[in-house]
DNA sequence: CCTTGGCACTCAACCATCAGGAGTGCTAAT
DNA sequence: ATTAGCACTCCTGATGGTTGAGTGCCAAGG
């Protein structure tokens, strides 16, 4: 059955107070708050109705009535008129990425930050995919006498090493040629592909040399996978004085599943198709720790849509949140650091 | 007044009690834990001098005693005996930090967390200061366009890089010429020294490739400064539930106050001289979030005392902690950290 | 049929009261 | 100097009544 107009906008009136004051809403409160002219015990009736239809909830018998994830999702979904960034947050987002700044590292951080501060709440910054990055360069040093640190370098210059313990001392001029040996064989090739050419290369290999190779390989390796985790977050204490969470027990889960990232890296890849906020109300996250708590997200692209790289950011916060400026906030904040990104 | 024999053995069994339950000690239970055949009036009457000479407080009229930080103070110079490490956890540092492993990023981190887990509190360390660090190795490659990445390698195996922005295009192979001038002319030099006469000579300069060494120069300088500032923390959380910390405002300051680092940082770097471990109880670390804390912390070394390089760990913990067992764990965690950064 | 006033009912929150227990300080006797 | 005894304080938990917000239902009125 298609809800009533009135049910609607008594809907959204009762979610926007509840949004506001964070308590549960009354018949008496809503009556007046809605602008209808109508009695509480109309507004009862219907009030009785959407909780019947799952969309709200009593805490307990005299205590108004609050969403449920249900609620929240329609609202959202047909209720919701979203506003348009306020002036000031939009000042602030340009002046924090708007500009270009060459350290990838650097804008991903300010990105997290600005949405923790604007939102009070805590902000993620997923690390790009960066599937389709080529080599660039390789770097083989002795610094010790069985000490090679190797350098890889990618095209987007993203810049990893790592210390390998060598058997015998390696001369400056073998690490060198295997340096080139690597560059002219591999520069400008995707590193998966790299990868997977070493691989079988250097298979049953046991030459020392070889051995160094492998052990780079390994950091090759290391590079595609270490991004596929890679999260920045900023701002999870905000999460601390939430009413509604203070409850001991479920904020510490919280707060560490967010420390721990993994499923949350999980969920996240999964919104990364598309190009729109998204929005986890709830227990449609599908991720216990989260079931009290919303994620806002959205995908950001960064050098163009078809050969470009993909992230997420958004924010996590109570269910209780105002979507209204949340939604363009973080939709804001992943255009312009996509386009952060871009600047060539 | 020198304190009284039995006074001492008894403000010793109250503040181990007190450690050990968390709760106010009263005269009767402490009569009956000392083990000394006295009654409960006479407790109260030791017990009420001690409170005068500071060592001890109510919380309230009828609620036993707890330990100022006076006492804890006494407690931990005068009445202390520390016990060795438990073979478990000597077995678990062993584990985890014993054997050599080339990164010392993940040594330092092993390290934070080993510190975490075994002491069910915060745990940090200062990631150490490389003051007397070598230019090893510089790197220019030009990256796109206008872009050149500009990679720092000293001797120790850090490396750090940056993305330099030029006014135009430069070739390969004027960036190979700049940065083998740059690696003869200062490889091997103290990165401070470099620095010094990078200043001088390009003080005026305005050719684009002086540019590309200025920049080059300013990300030496952020090497040296960086890890002034870094500093690992791991297990913040565990402080969540600590009963006498719950109480929302302070707990929220205090992990901002972890969060920022900054000021922990300079507290620590205090500590570094000595080679022994060093507790802050209470206000005597003269940094307001930390009232309710204590801070035990050792100065490790690597590479030897002379040359070497200096840094500090330890944990974040309320005052009720159990020092006889977190001192020689820091203690030896500083130990084998030390060694590992070591051993060549 | 929808709306509304009325009414009985429920329940959390607040407050006061009370008993119990732990602990203290003081005093007087040993 | 030690200690038993005692009066006193204060926290804690249980009990119970009151209040106020809110509900559900019903019956009357548009």
């Amino acid at each position: 059955m298609a809800m009533d107009e009135r049910a609607r906008h008594l809907l959204k009136s009762l979610i926007e107070q509840h949004i506001a004051n964070g308590v549960p809403v009354g018949s008496r409160q809503l009556a007046k708050g809605a602008g209808l002219n109508i009695s509480p015990a109309t507004v009862r009736n219907v009030m009785a109705d959407l909780e019947d239809e799952g969309y709200l909830i009593s805490p307990h018998t005299s205590a108004g009535r609050i969403p449920t994830h249900v609620g929240y999702r329609f609202f959202v979904d047909a209720l919701l008129r979203v506003v348009p960034l306020s002036p000031e947050s939009h000042q602030l987002l340009i002046h924090r990425l708007g500009h270009y700044i060459p350290d990838t590292e650097q804008v991903l951080h300010a990105a997290t930050e600005v949405l923790s501060e604007l939102t009070h709440m805590a902000g993620f910054v997923r690390v790009p995919r960066r599937a389709n990055r080529t080599l660039r360069h390789v770097d083989f040093l002795a610094l010790r006498e069985k000490e090679v640190l190797a350098i890889f370098v990618t095209d987007k210059g993203d810049v990893e090493n790592r210390l390998i313990r060598t058997e015998h001392a390696l001369s400056a001029a073998e690490l060198n040629q295997a340096a080139n040996f690597f560059n002219e064989s591999y520069g400008g090739r995707p590193l998966q592909e790299v990868i997977q050419h070493l691989q079988r290369d250097l298979q049953q290999s046991r030459h020392e040399m070889d051995r160094i190779l492998r052990s780079a390989m390994e950091l090759g390796e290391e590079m595609l996978e270490e991004d596929q985790q890679r999260m920045l977050i900023e701002g999870e204490f905000q999460l601390l004085d939430l009413p509604e969470l203070a409850g001991s027990e479920r904020l510490r889960e919280l707060l560490n599943a967010v420390r721990q990232k993994r499923d949350l890296v999980h969920l996240l890849d999964s919104s990364m198709r598309g190009s729109e906020v998204r929005l986890f109300i709830g227990e449609e996250s599908g991720f216990a720790p989260l079931s009290d708590c919303s994620v806002v997200s959205a995908p950001y692209v960064v050098d163009g849509e078809v050969l470009g790289v993909l992230g997420v950011l958004g924010v996590i916060g109570p269910m209780r949140m105002p979507y209204q400026q949340i939604i363009p906030l973080v939709d804001g904040t992943a255009h312009l650091l996509g386009r952060a990104l871009s600047q060539s």
